[in-house]
DNA sequence: ACTACAGGTTCCAGCTACTGGAATGTCAAC
DNA sequence: GTTGACATTCCAGTAGCTGGAACCTGTAGT
């Protein structure tokens, strides 16, 4: 198989090409052969790795969790039991992040549905508004809602 | 009451001192007066503003969004109608992040509990990690899960 | 008076995981 | 020879702050 450009590496992993170039910057992947005119050249063997990213980063893998599962299997080490680790960790995580977005939809459907009474009990306007600022009285449960850090949730294509 | 440093501003409002000078250097807030020596020093008003702002990100308004109902509110426009707009589609936003988010956790699952089968199927250890290479026979629904953006997630103190 | 120490100040860097854009180079086709 | 699709590098920006350095202030204790 010829080697394929970086557009065509891109296509083929799913992934852009300012994400390659990105993962070579950080040295996630190795740098390439280049042409003579400086053109990057994937092997399969590359672009193998650089759909394995993909999916990692799919499922939710951060580029930490990513690179260090590569740099294990690197160590000759089956990284499998990490993985399951993670995996574990990640289903954990999502329970408490699904429970806390559960509890937070209902204090926002609370508040709209109750919106207009809210409203009309400040009749003269002198609050910003009066909805957030009575917020802590009609969501009891503030307090005991933590998120999970932002950096647990990943879109797809 | 006397005005406040802007430690007890913090501690009065729950954000840290650092958010709140990013508050003043972004044009949040008003930068508040100063001491003879430079101190800050935040009056009752200063301390509603910040802690409204507090309860707006609480409530998973961005920056943007608060910044937008409190313009609003200068505007001598009362915002709570575009409040209840920006709940509606939180809400709904919500909706669509938990219905991800359970499907994704079932797909973790799933490849946790069949970790054992899919390692054994591998027993040359060629794979990176065969988990995550078989993901996708594993999980059939992967294309159709669509992720909102990070920034519709926020943590609590 | 001297010395801690807790607070304040500014500014700069960094975090995640890229994306967008500018200015420029290369290659194949027409 | 010119168009167009692709490639290159580099710089800046995104959200929402946090951490740290280097320094100043105000109060309490010895």
């Amino acid at each position: 198989m010829e080697p394929l450009r970086i557009g065509q590496a891109a296509r083929a992993s799913g992934l852009t090409t300012k994400a390659i170039r990105y993962y070579e910057q950080i040295g996630l992947v190795e740098p390439p052969p280049r042409t003579g005119s400086g053109y990057r050249q994937y092997d399969s063997g590359q672009v193998e790795r650089l759909r394995f990213i993909k999916k990692s980063r799919d499922l939710g893998f951060s580029l930490a969790e990513t690179r260090s599962i590569i740099y294990l299997h690197a160590q000759t080490t089956r990284p499998c039991g990490h993985v399951v680790d993670l995996l574990g960790r990640r289903i954990e995580g999502l329970d408490r992040t699904i429970a806390d977005l559960e509890a937070f939809r209902e204090q926002l459907a609370t508040m709209r549905d109750t919106a207009e009474t809210v409203i009309s009990s400040d009749p003269h306007g002198a609050a910003v508004c009066s909805i957030i600022e009575h917020a802590e009285s009609t969501a009891p449960g503030a307090g005991a809602v933590t998120w999970l850090d932002a950096r647990n949730l990943r879109r797809s294509s």
